[in-house]
DNA sequence: TTTAACTTTGAAACCGGTTTCAAAGCGTTC
DNA sequence: GAACGCTTTGAAACCGGTTTCAAAGTTAAA
């Protein structure tokens, strides 16, 4: 059985006028005679015609869908990004489409052209790999990109602290009397991992502490291998910077397995600030990054590119907070 | 600066062809000399001109695109799915679209129509509301269902047997030697929910036990609260099947706030089987579905039907398995 | 050498909409 | 009553592709 559905020359046949005024009528782009567009509105009705937004965008060049393209739908993190994208995106009349790139640049060309295909108003994205960055140059669309620096033909950059982060998190350590602080430091082809780094190292140098870090990716496929190095090469460690939240997980299980005490032995902070981390026992003290305005934010700055009102080439960096749970002991009350 | 893209003219032009050869040439649909062939290719790569698949799909039907549509995409079991879809899609081809539709009819809406309008090739759903059925009825496009019974205009119905996993929970539970399991019911809205829900009262009832339950939502927002009237309710409890996996981590922040120890004071068997599960302390046992399977499937229902090779409405139940990790003690030696 | 059959090709129609453009209809004004 | 301006309307062109169709060119057969 094939369903087909009603077109706008369908409408227009039974309203008994062209297939022109039906499109004034449902677009108000034109005057229609009273007359007729209440025929051509009970048209619309009876035949349950829903316009073709992909066929109108062919002319319109718009078809209010944004695209979002992560290199993980498994990442928390980015997937709660992508609820508050949705939903500015929503609120304003538009949708919002996640692909997943799998950080694999061949799917990431074809999205982007796919999205490109449509008419998409816009695509968010983070930008991982530099290989992008021709299949980017070459994209008429709209781009914010999350998680990397400015460079080449973006429209927007949308970032949280990442230096401040960094910052926060050590000094936080060392204020709760940690010693040894130990980085799991984040990919450093992400700019976003760089500036971490780079805070971690800069509280290390201002209070005269030796820098120790370990390279961590994102996902928590290698978390306990990861988890295991890190306690093995610094068994002194009383202090851990988690790449993110979702890693805690794995490091949980490690230090339960060498019967380290979180936070009596060892404090973990963690980083992103994902609902999961309230979740964590003990409840996981972190980097908040302002994950729901940094999806409306990017939502936003496509939807204003559409009507004309922002000018190019704009860099957000929105601010981080700490949010102190279990994870760390109370900071002693003298010394900053 | 805008940039636009090459476009089929811009190739006919260059090559001094017709556009409908220049077309020939991408699809290989007809004959063209070798002459005219070779200077084709080269004016396509001169000018980078990629093929419009949206405005293709407006004449082929077909735009090589699957939707997938779930109710949140801070679902880590859908996401799963999500993945297997997309893996087994670009296999073929094929690209997937992720929508997040919130639960919200109108949004459920709003995206079965684009996945219309941009002729996508099929949709996969996890159709939680009945108010959807029209809009189903009413869309021409092969649609698979996760989660639900076989009812309306569906091309396909991809489930695992809840029944058989509400069973194996329960009946694993009690071979451990627990007396009062209770079940965090899944709603009963969802098909997979009641199957589950049968499951589990078919057991007590071979076994003369008394069954308990509570209701419970899927995501774990109201986790915590849902936990805490389950000990209260039934302050002897001595085994809980979850709702679902992400929902442990809440029953594991009330066990451990009222001192009760997993698995020695109660067990806990989980379900959907997400890698999230192999990390939490203690290990989760767990009722693994065929989610790699799922996905898969879903996707390869469409791709066929695509090629016509399917018949109407199959539905397809996939086994599920018990995956015994740590939550658990081990079962008696004796009587099963 | 003529005719038939086949190959290659571009013009035109199509997919489902929107918009331009010019014509038709109407009411004013002189 | 004619000339003008304004409103409403449908035909046609357009968006970026694909395919049909018929014409032109080529080859083979008679």
């Amino acid at each position: 059985m094939v369903i087909s559905l009603a077109q706008i020359s369908d409408v227009a046949k039974l309203a008994g006028v062209s297939p022109a005024t039906v499109s004034r009528v449902i677009n108000g782009s034109a005057k229609v005679s009273e007359e007729k567009a209440k025929r051509v509105l009970e048209a619309i009705k009876a035949t349950g015609f829903k316009p073709n937004e992909i066929a109108r965008s062919l002319y319109k060049k718009s078809s209010r869908i944004i695209g979002y393209i992560v290199p993980s739908i498994l990442n928390i993190f980015l997937n709660e990004i992508g609820r508050a994208i949705e939903e500015e995106a929503f609120q304003h009349g538009y949708k919002m489409i996640l692909c997943n790139s799998d950080e694999n640049p061949k799917k990431e060309a074809a999205y982007i052209q796919m999205l490109t295909a449509m008419n998409a108003d816009g695509i968010i994205i983070t930008a991982n790999n530099e290989n992008l960055d021709e299949e980017i140059r070459n994209c008429p669309l709209p781009i914010v990109v999350l998680d990397k620096e400015a460079s080449g033909r973006y429209t927007a950059v949308v970032q949280s602290d990442n230096y401040a982060g960094g910052r926060l998190a050590t000094e936080y350590l060392l204020k709760c009397g940690c010693k040894h602080p130990v980085l799991m430091r984040p990919p450093q082809k992400y700019s976003s991992g760089r500036q971490r780094f780079l805070g971690y190292m800069d509280v290390c140098k201002e209070h005269g502490i030796e820098p120790l870090f370990i390279d961590s990716p994102f996902n928590s496929n290698d978390g306990l291998r990861c988890s295991q190095e890190l306690l093995e090469r610094f068994p002194y460690v009383d202090g851990i910077l988690a790449v993110n939240d979702m890693m805690v997980l794995s490091l949980y299980k490690v230090l339960l397995m060498q019967r380290r005490r979180v936070p009596d032995d060892i404090m973990i902070v963690g980083y992103d600030g994902i609902e999961l981390g309230g979740l964590m026992t003990p409840e996981l003290t972190t980097i908040l990054q302002p994950i729901e305005e940094i999806g409306r934010l990017s939502a936003k700055i496509i939807i204003d590119q559409v009507a004309d009102k922002t000018p190019d080439r704009q860099e957000y960096i929105l601010p981080v907070k700490l949010k102190v749970r279990q994870t760390t002991r109370p900071p002693a009350e003298s010394n900053g």
